[in-house]
DNA sequence: ATGAAAGCGCTAACAT
DNA sequence: ATGTTAGCGCTTTCAT
């Protein structure tokens, strides 16, 4: 073919606005160029940034992420399993936090599409996260470390996909103090909701009683934290004078709070996530690699929400 | 064909854990069962609400959502475009406060689906969103008649996608301003970057010094709205004795502040735009109806943060 | 009513 | 190296 033809040919096409079927190419080739990311909800700093970094990962890659999101329902819980029962939809699968019940890892295997997890463990697939006790281990640990006796536990209700974290990190904490000698009191643990708003009402309940008064107070999660140390101000007490509180993960908010607490780094566990399943995809391999866990890095930052006990 | 055959193929099919093909079947009828949101960002209230309905909504007419992300680099944001102009992906599109060039409107276009705005006008095409002007013009108005005079503003420096937004906001806060015989002072206006940070540094800039201190302060968000309020407790003012504060959007944290705001709602927004764009894929029908904005509904939520001046 | 066949628009394997 | 052709697995139309 003449090369002014060919131009010719390109230059009708682009005019005509042509562009290649990718349906049609998923036909031929068996792939959609898509990967579903399952996530238990959207709205949350851990689960947007992992999300952002996935879709920038994957779009990198010139692949679409397919968002199927859990939410409360058990109902629209079951429609994403049904849905992702699709098969052919998605050449792979990111489970964010997600722990299944044997029937969903049942549809989740059907799907027959290579998987990677993060953050929560799925039997028999290949995972990335971080180890939650030795976590909440350390920053419960550098409380008492300052000297703290009296260290309370702001814990977490389980929510319907995410069972697991807050009972691993409530272990964390009660491991840190039985290593410091301390013994665990059920009177400090209070439960909130992961929100801002519970971890101020847990404060609230446990600074209310001066006599019983913890000197510090761990947060299973920054969120919390930061409503704990709202309580505190509104009960009248200074952070870290009075009372010294810590939380986990580095929430965007949490230097602007000075809030002392652990860093994990969402975004680049959403990369990793992302590239350890693109590998999959691309060299077909699938349980050759190790399965078990892929301990991702984490570390204390302290600011100015911890102090020794002021006694 | 006999009864007992046909139960037993299908006995079989379910055995070997048989699904349809989607993407054949999108080869055959040139729809893809998908539908592309784009989105500025995911983190940040209003986004992951929309997002979140939305995919609720596509979920129960069992349509995959299909998610893009802009994000800050221009380059991730030419290859969203890029990605999007492969015709076939998608059924339709839902762009959420998207603002758009001259040249990517036309790679929306030549998408060749059906479009949805939300929250941002693209020429010529229908749009779900609210009367910003209005909406910060209610607020202010609400301080300004409770007599303050001072009011001062917490505007927005507009990122790349949603440009407009703390423009309007801006807009409908002088005309309330106006409207009630108060000059706009521009000394009184400062711009935060929408984080609960940005909104404390603005404050504290507006606060700092008592004789010039505004008796109020009306942020372009509400986000901003608490890092100002936080900033009023830092400089010892007690809100609403010392300070109103008030926003705009009524987010999820704005009743545990208890601030004043005027309320929108994303997540109906969200399931509008969605209801509109799957009625546009079923007719087939294009600009039949009419393009102009569909105003959503919003309401004043007087909370404890707006007080008359104590003066 | 049921079944056969002709595409949908690509890719990949083939023959030239 | 280039051009040709046979599918990919459905839907839909057409003949029975």
């Amino acid at each position: 073919v003449a090369e002014s033809t060919q131009q010719h040919v390109i230059t009708v096409a682009a005019q005509l606005g042509y562009v290649a079927s990718a349906t049609a190419a998923g036909l031929a080739t068996g792939r959609s160029r898509a990967v579903g990311v399952i996530v238990p909800k959207i709205d949350g700093w851990f689960y947007s940034t992992v999300l952002a970094s996935a879709q920038n990962e994957l779009l990198k890659a010139g692949l679409d992420l397919t968002l199927y999101r859990l939410g409360d329902d058990a109902d629209a819980r079951a429609r994403v399993f049904e849905q992702l029962a699709l098969r052919g939809r998605t050449d792979g699968l990111l489970a964010v936090s997600l722990e299944v019940t044997q029937e969903e890892a049942g549809k989740l295997r059907a799907a027959g599409t290579p998987i990677v997890s993060l953050g929560g463990p799925i039997h028999g697939i290949r995972s990335v996260s971080v180890d939650e006790i030795e976590m909440s281990a350390v920053v419960t640990d550098h409380v008492a470390q300052l000297g703290h006796r009296r260290i309370a536990l702001i814990s977490g209700t389980p929510g319907r996909s995410d069972l697991l974290l807050p009972v691993k990190r409530q272990v964390g904490y009660e491991l840190a103090l039985q290593h410091r000698g301390i013994a665990v009191d059920a009177s400090l643990i209070e439960t909130g909701s992961f929100s801002v708003e519970s971890g101020y009402q847990a404060a609230v309940h446990l600074l209310r009683d001066p006599r019983r008064r913890p000197t510090a107070l761990v947060a299973v999660s920054d969120e919390m934290a930061m409503g704990a140390m709202l309580a505190a101000r509104r009960l009248g007490l200074e952070v870290p004078r009075d009372v010294s509180v810590a939380g986990i993960d580095d929430h965007e908010h949490a230097a602007f709070f000075g809030l002392t607490t652990v860093a994990q780094h969402p975004g680049a566990q959403g990369a990793r996530a992302v590239r350890l399943l693109l590998r999959q995809l691309a060299t077909n391999e699938g349980a050759d690699e190790a399965l078990h866990d892929d301990p991702q890095p984490f570390e204390l930052v302290v600011r100015t929400s911890t102090a020794p006990p002021s006694a």
